[in-house]
DNA sequence: CATGAATGAGAATTCATTCAT
DNA sequence: AATGAATGAATTCTCATTCAT
């Protein structure tokens, strides 16, 4: 998991950085997520984030100028990976194929969010106060639900009257069940989760049949 | 809007409160949904709050032990808005009738959200350090998924397989597109969306038929 | 116990007071000394005074001007029963009758000082930075001093060398004795307590000759 | 004066302080006893603190978590060295030399009351609301009387009845004569006054003689 | 006389950021 | 490249005192 090439903030982009220092800086945002999870991110204090990733208070302002500028480091990770997956959603065919080829998109999704999970919802936290990040936020979910579209429309018949629209309820959906069950709370088994929303998806937009399971 | 009983935090629980004394109390409770939309729950400072509620400083301290008090106390409005809107929650048919009651519905769902939508996206920021809060939220997206199972269950023939996970998908589904809708990430017609709403909750869970719009 | 005359705070004697408000002065002075000896005088907030009164927080204010007015009406009362007290002590034989009057006299010492003691407590704290108070304090120990002075002259042969600083040891010793006792740092029983200062102070300035108990 | 090793607070004792870090809690102790000096613990400000060790506001809290874990260092402090002074008190016999010995003990006794005594002073005034202070204090006091009270029973023929009570006695007597002394509510001779207490104590608990001075 | 409400100056505390080594 | 120490602006909270009814 995580991006092939790590960013670091605007100090740590003025500098070439060393084996060490990457190590460093991957420690740093390791620690943060990891910081980010346990108290959110306005609570997360440097002091916590530094104190986890075992530096001293100091190195912490060698690699990000500040909590927000390792922040948007993080963002630019996941807003990576979400757009990779994104491009990466096949052909789905209204048939048992077309189940388990979302279901296993399905699956990178999930694997994804769990992994970024306080970035993501550090990012719901700052809608509110930053409107650049809430237009990058509505871009991620933007390209999702295009790409399901175009996904949509290659299916004839036309499965479905507005695609647009019903995409992004699903969007939404799997978005906030994700988020109930990596942030426990609703406690869901991953795969049974993960069963009942390729089905959902399958069926809403796809042309997929409801089959009673077992 | 707003519960008919009006609640205070610790401090004022403690003191009869005269006529004066509630509308004090209620201008504060108003005060800080303004700012907390401006601002967000973290970044809110108490500060704004009583230049907003026209009141000074020391006043706040005579209704509320700390931000955190006043929140919990909109929390229990909400809460208690909530659960009341989920009773309310009447047999929904198959047939179009049953779709418009649905609608209806739906409609009182998100004025409600979208008043307290401020408070909402707060008790999201805290589920990550406040275990307490999380179990509430909790409790009220299950009391929405168990009505609508109820309901769900009325119907015969059987509509769905699985209704709990496809009433608690829906309401996931429900509830983060009124996210987008109000915090305007993506901006939505009210109308359409409700109609959007009402349409897949009615197929998806209650037998409806899809019908070409138009 | 308590002074005959009840004498209120700057506010109060500017105005005569009926029976009702004489009534209201002594119930806050009362409650500042259960309050002092609670929390201390600092700690002390007008609010605890005013609740442990049982009157409203602008009543303080009709009768005392502050906190310390308040204090100060107190310290005026343990300071004219100090006066009455070290007048009151009358002449002591080197005898046995000489031990008993001694032994009387301290008792009545003990029995303000315990009602006082908190008053005398947060006279203490506030010697550092009142000056006057401080003077003030002074001048009641000198008046003990100088009685007791007084009445070791009075015998014959001399029964000590230096009677001033002798009265002196032995006012300091009485008075943080009592101060032990009282505040429970050590708990000693009073009337065993009151026998050995009165032995103390006899054989140390009057002459008295130590015997064996029992 | 002052203990070999500076204990700080509950925050300098998380981290390994450097010299410079030593450095620092020592002016910040020593600042302490000096503005408790001037203002009595209550009224005193960590703002007049800092001033006056010279270092910012937030250092202070760098190394204590409050004033009063700030106090509580100091009263670790001086009932170190109380402890130490009552261990050191040697045999008494009951002649001049005896005397000269407990004039030489009562002199550092008064040298590390006169440099604490605004910390034993603030002692005094959290007595009331801090029980577990009271009962330290009880606990120096009451080494200081065991240990006469050993010295006494050394003593052939027994010189006192019960020494128990009559240590207890002389004790709070030289606490609180040097307490009026430091304190200046009577202004005081130093070496006339420990001339005065040492005869006392001699007379009064080890067999000696009064004299006539000159 | 008495009350509950309101005020605001003052104090404690936090914590992101800078600095000297 | 890293560190521990120091900074001070920003914020929360308290509480004596005043006010309107």
């Amino acid at each position: 998991m995580g991006p092939s090439t790590v960013v670091g903030g605007a100090p740590a982009q003025e500098r070439r950085l060393r084996a060490q220092g990457r190590k460093t800086l991957r420690k740093l945002l390791d620690a943060a997520i990891v910081v980010f999870d346990k108290r959110g991110y306005h609570a997360a204090r440097v002091d916590d984030i530094v104190k986890t990733a075992d530096v001293s208070h100091g190195t912490f302002y060698l690699y990000f100028s500040s909590k927000e500028d390792l922040f948007r480091a993080l963002v630019a990770d996941v807003t990576e990976e979400m757009r990779e997956l994104s491009e990466s959603l096949p052909p789905i065919s209204s048939t048992k194929a077309g189940h388990d080829e979302l279901r296993r998109w399905l699956e990178r999704f999930y694997d994804i969010y769990e992994h970024y999970h306080p970035v993501i919802r550090a990012w719901t936290e700052n809608n509110a106060d930053n409107a650049q990040l809430a237009r990058l936020g509505a871009r991620v979910l933007g390209r999702f639900t295009d790409r399901l579209v175009d996904r949509v429309r290659e299916i004839e018949p036309a499965p479905v009257g507005d695609p647009q629209t019903a995409a992004l309820a699903m969007v939404a959906m799997v978005e906030r069940v994700s988020y109930y069950s990596v942030s426990q709370i609703f406690p869901v088994d991953r795969d049974k989760l993960l069963d009942n929303l390729a089905t959902i998806l399958h069926v809403g937009l796809f042309g997929g049949v409801r089959r009673r399971r077992g």
